[in-house]
RNA sequence: GCGAGAGUGGCGGAACCGGCAGACGCGCUAGACUUAGGAUCUAGUGCCUUCGGGUGUGGGGGUUCGAGUCCCCCCUCUCGCACCA
C-alpha cells in the first residue's frame, strides 16, 4: 500500500499501475503520453489560426510563476483542456494560450534573502513551471506565450498607463492610504483582507502619502450595471463585485456651522429622517475640525482623541469596539427648522467613505442610536411604521431603520418615508442646501508600488514643468539591471538608481527626476488576454482586426479569490479601452467558470503548508491522464476536491479498463469500417448496447456543456461496466462503440484516447475527428420498467414497451399479484399515471 | 450583524420539470484465478427486521395521490463584506 507521502515521490513505481497493459513489456504510460504530446506538436494541433471562421478563446488564468506547479495548479489547467479539446473536436478555431504574470513581490523577496537576480530567478521558475505544463499534455499554443516582466510586455502595461493619463484616469494625489509594513509598500483597497495584507496577512498601516491613481470610480455605475449583461458568470462573483461598487442612492445636504462661515456636507440615505437629527458627527480626519475647535475650551480634549484615533489601525477602530467620540464645542444648524445642532468628533465615522460627517438620527439609525444612547443626547422619534399610530423608538430601546410614515416633521408629517424624501429633495434643492446624490463604496485603484520588481510608472518629475508623461515613442521605461539595492528601506528601490531617476525633462530639456515607483501587478494582469490575440506585435499592444478577431474571452477560468480584484480590475480596462475605441467588446470575459480548491488533509494545498503534491514527480509515476480523471471525476469541477490515494488508484484502474477492453477486441475491430454495420440486423440484445452508445453520446455531451465532468466520467464507467458484460457481439457494433468510446473519452484522457485510436487503425489525430452525434431514434430504451405505487409506496414494477396507453398498464398493474393482495376488499378513490415511469394506485 | 452558498450511506458524490433516493467511484465482505495479491474477475454492500415488512436525504411543521426537490420556522457549516451614513 502506497503510503500518502510517496505519492509523487521518489519510490521506484511497482510496474502494473505503470502500465496500461501490464503483459507489454516497456510500455510506460510516461512513453506514451511523450510520444503523443511530441506529435500534437509536430502537427500543429493547437496552433491558432490567424484568421478564425468560428472562434472560441478559451483560458485560464495565468499563474505566478513560482516554480513548481502542485494539483492544485492542475485542475484549473486541466478543466480548461478538456473545454479546449472538446470545443476543437466540435469544429472551432481555438485560442488556448498560456503565459506568466512574472512580476511581483516573491522574485524580489528570493533576491533579498538569497541574493538571487530577480529576472534570472523568474525565468528559471518560467522554465519549471512550463515544463510542468508540457508533460501534463495541455493543449496552448506557445507560440502565443507571454511574460508581463519582458519588456516588450510592460512596453504596452506602460502604453496603458500613459492613455490613462491623457484621459485623465491616472491621476497623482496625497492621500491616506494602506501600507503593510512586511511588504513595504502600499495596497490597494481591494487588497486588504480584514484590516491585513491580502499577501501577507499583516495588519495594514495607515499613512499620508502621494501616489499613483485609476479612477475606476468614474466606471462604477457601467461597472455595475452591466454585471446584468454577464449572464454566463456564477452569481456569488457577480454579487462580490455589487457589493464592492456599493452603490447608494441619497442626498448630499449643507449644514451651516455657527463658529465659521462656511457649510460642511452630509450624505445621507434617508433625507426623509431629517427632522430627526439631533447631533452631527465628523470623522478624526474631517478638514473643518481644526477650524471649529480652535480657541474652545473643548480644543484640547478633541485634538487628544483625533491623536488617538490616528494611531489606530481600521482594525481597531472598526471592529468591536464600543462607539466613543467627543463634543467639540461647537454647533450647526438644521437647514430646514434652525435648530441648534451640536456637533461631535467620533471615529465610527470614516472619511473614506461620503463626506467624512453624517447627521446623526439616533431614532432611525442603529450606530447613532448606540452613540447618543451613551453620550445622552435626545433620541427624536420622526418616523413609525406604518401599522403602529404613537410609535417611540427611545422608549422601545431600539431604533427603527426601515422605511414607514413620518412624524414630527412639520409640513411632511404623515407622508409616506418615499413621498417624503421626494418632496424634502425638491425643496432642498429650490433653497439650494442639498440635492440627490448617489455615492460608492469603490475607491480609485492605487497603483504605485515601492518596489523594486515591477513596471516602472513612465512619468517625470520636472521642477519647471511639474509632472511629465514620457514620449510613447520612449517607452519601455526599462527597470535597471544594476546598482539596485533590493534591501526594503520605505520607499522604492529605484529611487536611489541615480542613473535610472536622472533624466531630462521632454519638454524643457532640462534636468529632471524619473517617478521611482513601480505599477501593480494587477495592472499588468488587467490586460493580459488581450496581448494573446497578438503578442508580438511590436508596433502597437494590439491589432485592432485581430484582437476584434478573437475578443472576448468565450470561457475564461480560474480561482473566486479575484472576484474584486483581477476580474474588477479587467473590466475597467477593457471598458476603457472600449471607450477609446482599440477593442470592440466592453466585457473582456463572456462566461467565467470558477474553480474549487484542491485540499490535501483537509487543508488548502500550497507550498507554504507543505502539503502541496508536484505535479512533476505525479506525472512522472502515474501519468498525466491518471491525474486529469481523479481530478475531473472525485467532485464537481466547481467544489473544493479532497485529493486521496484512493482516488487516484480508482482512476488509474479506469483507464487500465478502457485500455484493456480496447486491445482484447482490436484484432477483432481493427479491419472493420462502421460504415458496413446494419442496425436493422442486430439482436435485440445487441441493439440494447447500440443504443446504450447513443444515450452515452446524448449524456456525456450534454454533461460537457454544464461542466459536470464528474457526471460525464460516470456514464463513460457505467458504458465500460456494460461492454465487459457482453460476451459477444457483432464486429461491426463492437467497433462501433470503441470508436465512439474513444471520442468520448478524448478531452479527458487525451494521451489514452489518442493512443487506442491510432491501434484502431487511423492515421490522424483523434482531435482532428468530430466530435460524435448521436440519432435521437436510438435514445429510447427497448423497454421500460414502470413502478407500480400504492399510496405512493412502490409496491411492485412491471415490464412494458415505452409509451404503452394508460389502459393497458393500468389493468396489467390491477392484475399484478402482490397488487392484487394490497387492493383486496379496499376501495380505490384514484389512479394517477404517469407516462413511462409509474402507476400510482389511491386507496383507502 | 448583512449578503451568498451548502447540509444525502463508512467516504467522494448522483438524482432533468415534484415521480423507483443513493447512479458512478472509493472502502468493506465473500468467492474465483493464483506461489503470492497491493493485479484481475464475479457477487454483495443505507439503517432496522420476527424476513411479512418497517424506516431513511440536518430538525420541526405544511402543500400534494406522491417531497432530497415546493412553502413556513429552527439548527449547523463554508465563503464574502463588515460602523458604507
Amino acid at each position: 500500500m502506497l503510503r500518502e507521502h510517496e505519492v509523487g515521490g521518489s519510490n521506484p513505481p511497482a510496474p502494473t499501475i505503470f502500465c496500461y497493459e501490464e503483459e507489454m513489456e516497456g510500455y510506460s504510460v510516461k512513453e506514451v503520453e511523450k510520444k503523443w504530446q511530441d506529435y500534437w506538436k509536430k502537427i500543429n494541433l493547437f496552433k491558432t489560426k490567424a484568421v478564425p471562421q468560428k472562434k472560441y478563446y478559451v483560458l485560464e488564468m495565468f499563474p505566478y510563476p513560482s516554480g513548481d506547479l502542485h494539483i492544485g495548479h492542475m485542475k484549473n489547467y486541466v478543466i480548461g483542456d478538456v473545454i479546449s479539446r472538446y470545443k476543437l473536436m466540435q469544429g472551432f478555431d481555438i485560442l488556448h494560450p498560456m503565459g506568466w504574470d512574472a512580476f511581483g513581490l516573491p522574485a524580489e523577496n528570493a533576491a533579498i534573502q538569497r541574493g538571487i537576480n530577480p529576472e534570472k530567478w523568474t525565468y528559471n521558475n518560467i522554465a519549471v513551471s512550463k515544463n510542468t505544463m508540457k508533460l501534463m499534455g495541455l493543449s496552448y499554443d506557445w507560440e502565443r506565450e507571454i511574460t508581463t516582466c519582458a519588456p516588450d510586455y510592460y512596453k504596452w502595461t506602460q502604453w496603458l498607463f500613459l492613455k490613462l493619463y491623457a484621459h485623465k484616469l491616472a491621476y497623482r494625489k496625497k492621500a491616506s492610504v494602506n501600507w503593510c509594513p512586511s511588504c513595504q509598500t502600499v495596497l490597494a483597497n481591494e487588497q486588504v483582507e480584514e484590516g491585513t495584507c491580502y499577501r501577507c496577512h499583516t495588519p495594514v498601516k495607515k499613512r499620508d502619502l502621494v501616489q499613483w491613481f485609476f479612477k475606476i470610480t468614474d466606471y462604477a455605475d457601467r461597472l455595475l450595471e452591466d454585471l446584468e449583461k454577464l449572464d454566463k458568470w456564477p452569481l456569488p462573483v457577480k454579487t462580490m463585485q455589487q457589493n464592492w461598487i456599493g452603490r447608494s442612492e441619497g442626498a448630499e445636504i449643507d449644514f451651516s456651522l455657527d463658529k465659521i462661515d462656511q457649510s460642511v456636507r452630509v450624505f445621507t440615505t434617508r433625507p426623509d429622517t431629517l427632522f430627526g437629527v439631533t447631533f452631527m458627527v465628523f470623522a478624526p480626519e474631517h478638514e473643518l475640525v481644526p477650524k471649529l475647535i480652535k480657541g474652545t475650551s473643548q480644543e484640547d480634549e478633541v485634538k487628544k482623541y483625533i491623536e488617538q484615533a490616528g494611531k489606530k489601525s481600521d482594525l481597531e477602530r472598526t471592529s468591536l469596539k464600543e462607539k466613543d467620540g467627543v463634543f467639540t464645542g461647537s454647533y450647526a444648524s438644521h437647514p430646514l427648522t434652525g435648530e441648534k445642532i451640536p456637533i461631535w468628533v467620533a471615529d465610527y465615522v470614516i472619511m473614506g467613505y461620503g463626506t467624512g460627517a453624517i447627521m446623526g438620527v439616533p431614532a432611525h439609525d442603529e450606530r447613532d442610536f448606540e452613540f447618543a444612547q451613551k453620550y445622552k443626547i435626545p433620541i427624536k422619534t420622526v418616523i413609525r411604521p406604518k401599522a403602529v399610530e404613537d410609535f417611540d423608538a427611545a422608549q422601545k430601546g431600539a431604533a427603527y431603520t426601515e422605511k414607514g410614515i413620518m412624524v414630527n416633521s412639520e409640513k411632511y408629517t404623515n407622508l409616506t418615508s418615499e413621498k417624503g424624501i421626494k418632496e424634502i429633495l425638491k425643496d432642498l434643492e429650490t433653497n439650494k442646501i442639498g440635492k440627490a446624490a448617489i455615492y460608492y463604496k469603490l475607491r480609485d485603484w492605487l497603483i504605485s508600488r515601492q518596489r523594486y520588481w515591477g513596471a516602472p510608472i513612465p512619468m517625470i518629475h520636472c521642477e519647471k514643468c511639474g509632472v511629465v508623461p514620457v514620449p510613447e515613442e520612449d517607452l519601455p521605461v526599462l527597470l535597471p539591471e544594476e546598482g539596485v539595492d533590493l534591501t526594503p528601506k520605505g520607499k522604492s528601490p529605484l529611487a536611489s538608481v541615480d542613473a535610472f531617476v536622472n533624466t531630462a525633462c521632454p519638454k524643457c530639456g532640462g534636468s529632471a527626476q524619473r517617478d521611482a515607483d513601480t505599477m501593480d501587478t494587477f495592472v499588468d494582469s488587467s490586460w493580459y488576454f488581450l496581448r494573446y490575440t497578438d503578442n508580438k506585435n511590436k508596433k502597437e499592444p494590439f491589432n485592432k482586426a485581430k484582437i476584434d478577431a478573437w475578443m472576448p474571452v468565450d470561457q475564461y477560468i480560474g480561482g473566486i479569490e479575484h472576484a474584486v480584484l483581477h476580474l474588477l480590475y479587467s473590466r475597467f480596462i477593457t471598458k476603457f479601452l472600449y471607450d477609446i475605441k482599440r477593442i470592440a467588446y466592453d466585457e473582456p470575459f463572456k462566461a467565467l467558470f470558477t474553480q474549487g480548491m484542491v485540499l490535501n488533509k483537509g487543508e488548502v494545498m500550497s507550498k507554504s503548508k507543505g502539503n502541496a503534491v508536484p505535479v512533476g514527480p505525479f506525472v512522472e509515476r502515474w501519468g498525466s491522464d491518471t491525474g486529469r480523471i481523479t481530478i475531473l471525476f472525485a467532485a464537481p469541477p466547481e467544489r473544493d476536491l479532497e485529493w486521496t490515494e484512493e482516488g487516484v488508484q480508482g482512476s488509474n484502474r479506469f483507464l487500465n479498463r478502457v485500455y484493456r477492453y480496447g486491445m482484447q477486441h482490436l484484432d477483432e475491430v481493427k479491419h472493420i469500417d462502421i460504415k458496413d454495420m446494419e442496425v436493422a440486423t442486430l439482436t435485440p440484445e445487441e441493439l440494447k448496447l447500440y443504443k446504450n452508445v447513443h444515450q452515452t453520446i446524448k449524456k456525456v455531451t450534454h454533461d460537457l456543456e454544464l461542466f459536470h465532468f464528474n457526471t460525464a466520467l460516470a456514464f463513460l464507467m457505467e458504458l465500460l461496466n456494460r461492454l465487459y458484460r457482453v460476451q459477444k457481439a457483432n464486429k461491426f457494433l463492437l467497433r462501433f462503440a470503441i470508436e465512439k468510446y474513444m471520442l468520448l473519452l478524448s478531452p479527458f484522457a487525451p494521451h489514452l484516447a489518442e493512443e487506442m485510436w491510432q491501434k484502431l487503425g487511423f492515421t490522424t489525430s483523434i482531435f482532428k475527428t468530430d466530435w460524435p452525434g448521436f440519432d435521437p431514434n436510438y435514445i429510447q430504451d427497448v423497454e421500460i420498467e414502470i413502478v407500480i405505487q400504492i399510496n405512493g409506496k412502490v409496491r411492485s414494477r412491471l415490464t412494458t414497451e415505452p409509451d404503452t396507453p394508460e389502459e393497458a398498464v393500468k389493468n396489467a398493474a390491477l392484475e399484478d399479484e402482490k397488487i392484487k393482495k394490497y387492493l383486496a376488499a379496499k376501495e380505490i378513490k384514484k389512479i394517477i399515471y404517469i407516462k413511462n415511469k409509474l402507476i400510482n394506485i389511491v386507496i383507502k
